[in-house]
DNA sequence: CATGCAAACGGACCACGGTCCGCTTTCATT
DNA sequence: AATGAAAGCGGACCGTGGTCCGTTTGCATG
């Protein structure tokens, strides 16, 4: 029995039909594109179907919502963002004491966030807390926290530490003309209560 | 010239004609009943018009969107849960002291937000984060840190402090299976880290 | 190449939130 | 009481997200 699936190669939809990807492909580079240049707000089901030249209820077979296609574009940066600290340099990355790291984490973390407030908030639940996005942010804090020596039930806590850098919370208090630069001087303030605490 | 204005008697809406009065009341009337009776989910505009026997025109009229009806239908439940924080007997009311206040406050919040989630989710901006409810909330934990001693930039260490118990974040961690008690154990440590931080 | 069928397609269709505008009601003024 | 204008009313109408189902297409098998 040499059942040798020909070439799994590391795509997330396993088995998906050649038609089939080449459509969420045009789909998903239709709806980067639109949101590119005319923001997010301004960007319908039916027009991003339209401009990839499919129906619209391919679109939502291919996404199921638009949450979930909003989460599909966000995505592309926030796999990026993941990459620079898992394997970028310092001190957002590896190399650096753990203690820089979380710095840098809070205030990379901060300023991704702000700069992709839209297409989060669009996202819904799927991008602000999915399981890629969220739970790799919530891992890695509760990996810092382990490394300064913090006891306690580390996972929450982490979730919690992580909590004041939700876009709502921090779009809200820019509206309100918190400068960014506070927003995280008291992020880091919080943390650093939290670690020697 | 004596222009009184003859009974100004502190209701919200300073001039509202009559007929819209007895509106305004029919629709948050019908409102509260159906979503009690039938669930945040399964109430829609429309149907809550037709209920108060008005048009659908008047209901967006009164309240300016789904939102602003259900952060209407909020605010009776929300005032009473203030009134408990400002005046109600200790530990949550005044009398007790800072921190024994800080801990009952944080646990009845949780709890609060917990029981109303949906309420709270569909108020949306207008229910988590309005004027109303969320300020009061910050001002208050901003009040009982000063008290406890704790310095630096008090009012968004507060916002900070609060973030945890968004609805969003709570309603996903019970969906994951935590447990009540452990979410609360974890607010009250985190509160703990930052008052003797 | 023929064939069968699961997967995918697409656009008509539905529900719901929200707007608009011509008509009605209230109420201050006289 | 008469009057006039501002506030309110209501329901037809629209845009958008999401579903449904009859038709088409890809592909594995003979």
């Amino acid at each position: 029995m040499s059942d040798h699936t020909p070439l799994p190669l590391l795509d997330e939809p396993g088995g998906e039909r050649a038609d089939a990807a080449r459509n969420r492909e045009a789909l998903l580079c239709a709806a980067r594109r639109m949101v590119g240049e005319r923001g997010v707000d301004c960007v319908t089901m039916e027009a991003v179907a339209a401009e990839a030249g499919v129906g619209k209820g391919t679109l939502f077979r291919r996404f199921g919502s638009r949450e979930g296609l909003m989460a599909a574009v966000l995505d592309f940066s926030e796999t990026a963002w993941q990459g620079a600290v898992i394997s970028g340099p310092p001190p957002l990355g590896p190399g650096a004491d753990p203690w820089d790291r979380l710095v840098a984490f809070g205030r990379s973390r901060l300023e991704t966030t702000l700069v992709h407030a839209d297409l989060i908030r669009a996202a819904g639940a799927g991008g602000s807390r999915s399981v890629g996005a969220h739970s790799f942010a919530v891992m890695h804090v509760r990996h810092l926290l382990d490394l300064l020596g913090v006891r306690g039930d580390l996972s929450l806590l982490a979730a919690a530490l992580m909590a004041p850098l939700d876009v709502a919370l921090l779009a809200q208090q820019r509206h309100d003309g918190v400068p960014v630069e506070r927003l995280a001087d008291v992020w880091v303030d919080l943390a650093d209560r939290v670690v020697r605490g």
